[in-house]
RNA sequence: GUGGAUGUAGCUCAGUUUGGUUAGAGCGCUAGGUUGUGGCCCUGGAGGCCGUGGGUUCGAGUCCCAUCAUCCACCCCA
């Protein structure tokens, strides 16, 4: 009756120890960038009003229609939990009136992010993200600030095999016009395209540019691409982001038919990609969505923002050495009898106290079990309470990297003031 | 939502083709070899509704059907 087994919901997993160590690493370092960049840290609600993503994110998009973890509330609100983080960011900048208070706003996120779709390999229901947005500005300079601040966290992560491409969507009426050359150019040969790019063609024909089929890739060889359709005005700004892009030493690649998948973004747009993980290889994607703040009934501002896949980062990133040789500083301690455990246990406590690491058996486990578990602890001393040297006051310390080990006095350890007085203490043998 | 593959120990998997006593290996866990000490080696031990339900059969991990789950790919996205 009871026995049924609970697991985590399909698409959703745990992230254990070893790898939220990782996970961990990661973070760090993007919070790192984020000082380095002068980005402040912004938590914002895991769910919102339903209507924020459907007006921020677009109506008629995939992940509105198809993918979105929706409910009502006891109040018969609709709520959706978050399928990612610039709307959020947007609401609250909107809401808090932060662009009175300065005139650009530079914020970063993580967190948990929700889309109800079929998951596969980097591809999770409930996946986690980290993102900048900065807010207020139009100038190419803070498009190349934040391309350069994605493109250098991944570089602190040691990715090696990253692309970074980027393009220009331009504003909707360039959109337009482009729509009008692109059909014009599709329709006298679209029964030559396979069964989903004819669906595209009928849905966000730019879409089409992402299919993966030889044939269809060669029908578009020449096909009018959004780039070539800018203003002169937006060219003159991509150009220009380029110009800074250049003069911070950042490779990048132009991809003229690189396609958004979120209504809000215009103009600049960028793309990270890893070529060696698969299908989904792209691990992170931001450009500008100058009209969204209005959108979202905010005064016009233009802001461009990036999101990036900690799980896709993570699959991305060099396999770490492999953990066995690493010790870190800190004490494991071990009875020879367990007459000693309280001794251990007060041991234990007091250098914890001196703020560094140390830990016990808990199991009544036999001597040899302790010293498997003190060096599985990873930490680079054991101590053990033995009779003989108990009797005369003393312990044992045991080096566990190179296996040398003496006796130190347990009172003056038990009397140790701080860290440096335990490092002296061991250090004198 | 569509297509393909896979479910056997905590993990990675063998065994399924050709049904036949108590279902295996490696790793991990645990106790010992070492009457005072981890890593290497050796020996023992624990741990399995063989995904679930039904069917065929004297007999099913093995064959058939259903179902659930997971993985990969498509779609789409980070």
């Amino acid at each position: 009756m009871s026995g049924e087994k609970i697991k985590a919901i399909y698409g959703t997993r745990d992230i254990l120890p070893v790898e939220a160590d990782i996970w961990r690493k990661i973070v760090t370092a993007v919070s790192k960038t984020a000082d380095e960049y002068n980005y402040g840290f912004i938590h914002t609600p895991i769910f919102e009003a339903t209507e924020l993503f459907s007006r921020g994110i677009g109506e008629a998009s995939d992940v509105v229609t198809k993918e979105m973890y929706t409910f009502r509330d006891q109040g018969d609100r609709s709520l959706t939990l978050r399928p990612e983080g610039t709307a959020s960011v947007v609401r609250s900048y909107i809401e808090h009136s932060m662009g009175s208070r300065q005139g650009l706003v530079k914020v970063w996120y993580a967190g948990p992010m929700f889309r109800q779709e079929r998951p596969q390999a980097g591809r999770f229901r409930q996946f986690y993200q980290f993102g900048f947005e900065a807010i207020g500005s139009l100038d190419p300079s803070i498009d190349a600030e934040i391309i350069a601040a994605n493109y250098n966290i991944m570089e602190s992560l040691g990715i090696d095999d990253k692309k970074l491409y980027v393009n220009s969507i331009g504003m909707p009426e360039e959109r337009k016009s482009h729509k009008k050359a692109f059909s014009d150019f599709i329709k006298p040969i679209l029964d030559e395209f396979c069964v989903d790019c004819k669906k595209r063609f009928m849905t966000n024909p730019l879409r089409m540019f992402d299919c993966k089929r030889e044939e269809c890739i060669a029908l578009l060889k020449d096909a009018p691409v959004m780039f070539d359709y800018l203003s002169a005005e937006n060219r003159k700004h991509f150009d220009t982001v380029c110009e800074f892009l250049n003069h911070a030493g950042i490779s990048y690649e132009l991809d003229k038919k690189m396609v958004r998948g979120l209504d809000y973004y215009t103009r600049t747009a960028w793309e990270i990609k890893c070529d060696k993980l698969g299908s989904q290889d792209a691990i992170s994607g931001g450009g500008r969505y100058d009209l969204l703040v209005e959108q979202l009934g905010g005064k016009p501002t233009p802001g461009i923002g990036f999101a990036a896949g900690i799980e896709r980062v993570m699959l991305a990133m060099p396999e770490k050495e492999p953990e066995g040789s690493r010790k870190n500083f800190g004490f494991f301690i071990v009875v020879r009898d367990s007459r000693y455990k309280k001794d251990a246990f007060g041991l234990v406590m007091k250098i914890r106290k001196l703020g560094l690491p140390a830990d016990m058996d808990y199991l009544g486990r036999s001597l040899k079990a302790q010293m498997k578990q003190a060096d599985k602890s990873g930490f680079c001393y054991s101590i053990i309470l033995a009779e003989d040297e108990m009797a005369r006051g003393k312990a044992v310390l045991r080096n566990m990297v190179d296996s040398r080990q003496f006796e130190i006095e347990l009172n003056g350890l038990l009397k140790v003031k701080n860290a440096i007085q335990l490092g002296e203490m061991i250090g004198r043998k």
